[in-house]
RNA sequence: GCCCGCAUAGCUCAGGUGGUAGAGCACUCCCUUGGUAAGGGAGAGGUCACUGGUUCGAGUCCAGUUGUGGGCACCA
């Protein structure tokens, strides 16, 4: 006689067990033609779920989120009963749902190729059409092993006998396809249908190299047709902006096959580049940083000493000369604790904040390479902070909020942050360890930020805190970091002497905000999509004459803004205006500055904005003072103050 | 590094089943001096990524190499 409470608080009361869908039929026959699933006490169940007891229920449909996973992992499902009817010698293994879809990873040696994607998706939308019912089944653990071995799943048994004991095995079935999985699952295949099959790609079986490399087949998949149309229409427009194309656009850098991952950048980028460089220079030295600068090739034996040539030999570029083997430097740590261990010190001289944008060089697995986000080539903003086990928690405090005040410079305002702790190849003890993940946690909460802990993805020397920011099409690219370490200084001899005139060993930070600098403006070109704010616009303003009487006139305009400090080009090129503004507004310049005869009578320019705004005529002088608020504002908002 | 794609003019891209390359934009020259997102005309420009193979003949088919794209693994 179950009772059952729906969410807008009213009861329904039944004289027998029903199912989900027995409700949803009961309140009504567009709802239940709506329902995928139902939340039971808060737990996702079938829509074909038989509920015994008074209840809470709230119905499941493509409208809410959990009703998409549902479609979305159904579909995973779907994908794998069409492959297994093309290729019955194809094993399954696992099918989860990711953001905006799912994917299925099979093994089956032969491999897909992209036609293969196409007769799979015909056949998914042959079962979509035949609208088979899913159905649950709950099985012994030893007989459902049993069963899928001799199917010939040999994955899926494995899976089995990995599930912790006392769960629950439950099979699902949809025709003559029968899948091991939590659930829950649409009613019927009918359900299905908006789905696209994007991607085919590789994946190691569980995420180690060491196994066998399966074939994934990624889709996305949708409640109706539009959204479907509305995420692919999302994805080109990602497109448009990837750093990698606008960079060519706006003639910011290029990449050739002599120097695979390593940038060249030309006028227009390193322009950013510097302004960037710059900006964080001044920022570095406010927050009392010492800039310093360091060799490139040096003898691999400092690299043998630090650690980093027992984990990272293969990965860094190696020459020699003279019978002496050097390593490229990858980093530039080592380096920074052999200026430390210049002259002796005192406590008193700690903190010492040693900053360097410092050119490294790191051979990265060729597959790894993506545009300006993973190359082989780069500089950081990178420092390091010799410092007393006590100063560590300010210093870390200090650092994160200096990191905070950057990105929303740069207009980032969302972060997403973790905490990596110790590796299983790792160097130090393990008190030592317990201490600097405390002292890295504590510094965080302190400062009210939400964070995720990221077990075991520490550096081999220490923890360290990750700060992420997001690209475009929603991957996620590490930019700051902050580790602290305890073991470095002490394998590089350095010391100095405390209050009781012991020899002590300091604590180093690595730390850095913007990470990469080459990774940081690609995910600046993303965000922008290339329109940047005017104090990162390699050009932040271009006279326009309409005639050639023009020409002297607005020489003096450039001039004079130039000697101004601010970027200015001019083009008097044989053009109509319209044709010249078309130009630079697709080069997103901010500022078009336009002289005519009028302008030239009067001493003005006519201001025109890339996005079209006519901000009327002014004088040079009130042009110079509105560009010159723009920059000083960098990424901000107009509201937005700097703290 | 591994899996699946891709590589044609400076850029974006066409080039069924093999018969020695095309468009638009950009570039050069000429006309046009034009007031806020493309004025007109003419011209030049390619060892079809590289190496090898099949063929009378390869941009096209096959193999390898390099680079690159999407993933996986890696990321001090």
């Amino acid at each position: 006689m179950p009772a059952i409470t729906l969410p807008d608080g009213s009861q329904r009361q039944f004289d027998r067990a029903v199912t989900v869908m027995d409700v949803a039929t009961d309140i009504g026959p567009g709802l239940a033609k709506a329902t995928l699933a139902g939340e039971v006490d808060g737990v996702l169940r079938d829509a074909s779920h038989l509920i015994e007891n008074d209840a809470d229920l709230r119905i499941i449909t493509s409208k809410d989120p959990e009703g998409l996973d549902v479609i979305r992992h159904s579909t995973a499902h779907l994908l794998a009963q069409a492959v297994e009817r093309l290729y019955p010698e194809c094993q399954v293994t696992i099918g989860p749902v990711i953001e905006n879809g799912f994917f299925y990873d099979f093994s089956y040696p032969p491999g897909f190729s992209m036609e293969d994607l196409d007769r799979i998706a015909a056949e998914m939308r042959r079962i979509v059409k035949d609208a088979l019912p899913v159905t649950r089944e709950v099985w012994h653990r030893g007989e459902a092993a049993q069963f899928f071995r001799q199917e010939g799943e040999f994955y899926k048994a494995e899976i089995i006998e990995d599930l912790p004991q006392g769960e629950e095995i439950t099979l699902y079935r949809q025709g003559e396809f029968v899948d091991l999985c939590r659930g829950p699952h649409v009613p019927d295949t009918g359900r299905l249908g908006e789905f696209k099959l994007t991607k085919l790609a590789g994946a190691y079986w569980r995420g180690n190299s060491d196994n066998e490399m399966l074939q994934r087949i990624y889709g996305t998949a949708w409640a109706n047709k539009k959204d479907l149309k509305d995420y692919l229409h999302r994805l080109e427009e990602a497109e448009k902006r990837d750093h990698r194309r606008v960079g060519k656009q706006l003639d910011l850098f290029h990449f050739q096959e002599e120097a695979p991952g390593m940038v060249f950048w030309h006028d227009n980028g390193w322009r950013i580049y510097t302004e960037v460089q710059n900006y964080i220079r001044t920022q570095l030295r406010r927050a009392g940083y010492q800039e310093v600068n360091t060799p490139q090739v040096v003898d691999i034996k400092l690299w043998e000493k630090s650690g980093h040539a027992d984990k990272f030999i293969d990965d860094m570029f190696l020459t020699d000369s003279e019978s002496r083997n050097y390593a490229i430097k990858p980093m530039n740590c080592p380096c920074h604790v052999q200026i430390y261990n210049q002259g002796l010190h005192s406590y008193r001289d700690l903190p010492m904040r040693l900053a360097e944008f410092g050119s490294c060089h790191r051979n990265e697995p060729s597959g790894a390479l993506h545009g300006l986000m993973r190359v082989r080539a780069f500089a950081q903003d990178d420092a390091h902070i010799f410092c007393t086990p006590d100063q560590v928690q300010q210093e870390s405090a200090d650092f994160i909020a200096l990191l905070y005040r950057i990105y929303a410079d740069f207009g980032f305002n969302e972060v997403l942050v973790k905490l990596s702790t110790r590796p299983e190849n790792r160097i130090g003890a393990d008190e030592l360890w317990d201490q600097a993940e405390a002292m890295l946690a504590a510094s965080l909460d302190e400062a009210n930020i939400e964070w995720e802990e990221n077990p075991g993805e520490g550096a081999f020397y220490g923890p360290k805190i990750e700060f992420s920011l997001t690209d475009t099409i929603g991957r996620v690219w590490q930019c700051g970091t902050l580790q602290v370490d305890f073991n470095m200084p002490g394998r590089l001899d350095a010391t100095y002497i405390d209050d009781d005139s012991a020899r002590q060993t300091p604590v180093m930070l690595h730390r850095a905000i913007l990470g990469s600098l080459e990774r940081f403006i690609g995910i600046l070109i993303e965000n922008y999509g290339g329109a940047f704010p005017a104090w990162l616009a390699p050009v932040q303003a271009v006279v326009l004459n309409i005639s050639e009487k023009q020409n002297e006139y607005c020489e003096k305009v450039a001039e004079s803004l130039e000697n101004q400090g601010f970027r200015v080009d001019l083009d008097l090129r044989n053009e109509k205006i319209g044709f010249k503004i078309r130009q630079h507004t697709m080069g997103k310049v901010p500022y078009l500055l336009v002289v005519g005869d009028r302008e030239v009578e009067n001493s003005t320019i006519a201001v025109r904005t890339r996005s079209g705004e006519d901000l009327g005529s002014m004088s040079v002088n009130d042009f110079a003072k509105h560009l010159a608020g723009d920059v000083g504002r960098r990424g901000r908002t107009e509201n937005q103050q700097e703290d």
